[in-house]
RNA sequence: GCCCCCUUAGCUCAGUAGGAUAGAGCACAGGAUUCCUAAUCCUGGUGUCAGAGGUUCGAAUCCUCUAGGGGGCACCA
């Protein structure tokens, strides 16, 4: 479908030819199959009444063989409607070449990076991470089926204090078990997996730190600790089926020695400057509230310090654009980190921050009550395992990420049998179960056959939504908002269950069943796609 | 105190780049299966788009202010 092909044709033998034709499907059937309000954006530039404007594009349309009618309506738009040939055409189209029809090229080659998730290896993966993790692996298959060249990043926190913390943590559960004297740390992880981690070691290592001081063995203990933390954070998003490309080690970025590169740059460039001992960064002068500090007066360096090297990292490895999905709480630190991208002599919109909200965990309506403190809290895992991992990512999918999300996990539960997930894969399984019939039938399925058959107004309507997957894409990816391919998935599944309920596909008359079956190959390849680009399954069975 | 996000039907949420009479699902009530899977379909109605100003041909959408909810403001990570 080239609507918009046709309408700028008609713009340019005018003389106009603006950045953006918008094309919209109208909420009422009178208003025609698409609509577009054109003539009313550029009334202004033109300095012409709407409806005139109109008019002349009217005029260039009207020859269109694609279009039954062109109607100018209201202020100032222009409704028009397919011609029963162009929507069957279309159809045949998309069945000829599926991925051309679905997967525009929209990247102009440019390479994108999405880093995502993210989270410490101190424990276990929560319910918001998981939330990061399915928008995070969403978006990256969108964008790659827009042409990308994609990387999904993990960056592993495994630096600096928390690790330390951890590390400590586990070597007082250690202690305990071997009933000897050690305080826990302030701030230290209080959850259970601390102790099993504690365990574990014990099990495998023995007694031999029973008598040493936590200075003498940190290492083993962080080292393990991460190891065994990291293990199961892979564990748990393969669970999720959300798969990465890259894992960098914040400390590997000191190791081998990026982060002093980086800094030593930046002092050369003079964006950073000495004050009360400690080095700073002028991130006042790119933006930020205020300056920041990247070593310490002890020496050591801040978490900005790794921060701002792993940026400029990333700069360096040629990403167009870079996409970061973070949690809600952390966007206080976008403008320090757009700073840096500015003081790098790169435009800040190269960065793209996306927040994604805190998602609060109900059961029954009621607060399911997490302290990472206390080490109370209900983790990804266990929500998996519960509600399953298609029902989880899609819940999370229908929402715009920077909506805060109540997920009940009760109510996941409960409504399984009327859930938004259930109500797509059912539809397609049904086609799957469709073509067992046909088969069985002995009416086989090659390619599109008959389709001129197809004259139902069902049948039309759901050709029509078809025909509108590649706007809902261009605006997913143009946005970067997987959740609208979650709303186009349901809407499809609505109308192919209302059709299914009203005509047989399969039935005496071979034609009319090849024209149908046509129908639903596509239905059934463009719900596949759409449940691919959300990481959800389809099943061919319910 | 300053900054960011959110506020749309009883509930959960969409609302596409400023466009037409603001939409779904859930819940509730009634109905549909001799036939490809009833995890389905059909029929029912609901709005001070938080409030008040402004911008313009036109605002749920953009700007300002106010209220409520969440989050953030370290030589913490």
């Amino acid at each position: 479908m080239d609507v918009r092909a046709y309408i700028r044709e008609a713009l340019k033998e005018m003389g106009v030819e603006p950045p953006f034709v918008e094309l919209e499907v109208p909420k009422h059937e009178k208003h025609g199959d698409i609509s577009t309000p054109v003539a009313m954006t550029l009334a202004r530039t033109l300095r012409r009444p709407p409806r005139e404007i109109a008019q002349d594009i009217k005029k260039h349309l009207d020859s269109v063989d694609a279009f039954d009618s062109v109607e100018i309506a209201g202020p100032g738009f222009i409704n028009i409607r397919f011609r029963k040939q162009f929507i069957i055409d279309t159809l045949k189209a998309l069945l000829k070449d599926p991925e051309g029809f679905l997967r525009k090229d929209l990247s102009s080659g440019q390479k994108i990076q999405v880093e995502f998730v993210s989270a410490n290896p101190t424990g276990p993966l929560h319910l918001g991470h998981g939330r990061g993790a399915a928008f995070g692996a969403a978006l990256s298959n969108l964008l790659e089926r827009a042409g990308y060249q994609v990387e999904r990043e993990f960056y592993i926190n495994d630096a600096g204090r928390q690790v330390d913390l951890l590390g400590e943590s586990i070597f007082a559960r250690y202690k305990e078990l071997l009933n000897t004297e050690y305080p826990f740390p302030e701030d230290g992880y209080r959850g259970d997996y601390i102790k099993e981690l504690a365990r574990e070691l014990l099990d495998t290592e023995g007694d031999k730190y029973k008598d040493k001081d936590y200075a003498d063995c940190a290492d083993s203990f962080k080292t393990f600790g991460i190891q065994r933390m990291l293990k199961q954070i892979k564990e748990d998003l393969e669970a999720f089926s959300v798969v990465f490309d890259r894992w960098q080690s914040e400390k590997a970025l000191y190791d081998e020695g990026l982060v002093k590169r980086c800094l030593d740059e930046l002092k050369q460039k003079d964006k950073l400057y000495e004050k009360d001992g400690a080095l700073w960064f002028r991130a006042s002068e790119y933006g930020d509230d205020k300056d920041r500090v990247v070593i310490k007066s002890d020496g050591s360096p801040t978490y900005f310090a790794s921060d701002i090297a792993y940026h400029w990292y990333k700069l360096q490895r040629g990403f167009d654009e870079l996409i970061n999905v973070w949690g809600a709480d952390h966007h206080g630190y976008i403008p320090r980190i757009k700073a840096v991208i500015r003081a790098m002599d790169q435009p800040d919109d190269k960065l793209r921050v996306i927040l994604v909200q805190m998602v609060n965990l109900l059961r029954d309506g009621k607060p399911v009550q997490m302290s990472k403190r206390a080490g109370e809290f209900i983790t990804l895992k266990e929500v998996m395992e519960e509600v399953g991992a298609d029902t989880t990512k899609f819940i999370f999918l229908t929402r715009r990420p920077d909506s805060h999300l109540d997920f009940d996990i009760e109510v996941a539960k409960r409504e399984s049998s009327e859930n938004p997930v259930y109500y797509v894969q059912y539809a397609y399984a049904r086609i799957n179960s469709i073509f067992r019939k046909a088969r069985e039938r002995g009416i086989s399925f090659e390619g599109p056959a008959f389709v001129d058959r197809l004259t139902q107004e069902e049948e039309l309507s759901i050709v029509k939504k078809l025909m509108f997957y590649p706007l809902m894409f261009e605006g997913a990816v143009r946005e970067r908002e997987p959740h609208r391919v979650t709303f186009y998935l349901q809407e499809l599944a609505r109308l192919f269950h209302s059709y299914y309920n009203r005509h047989r596909v399969v039935s005496d008359d071979k034609e009319l069943s090849q024209a149908r079956l046509s129908l639903c190959s596509a239905v059934m390849r463009v719900i596949n796609e759409g449940l691919s680009i959300l990481g959800v399954t389809a099943p061919e069975r319910m």
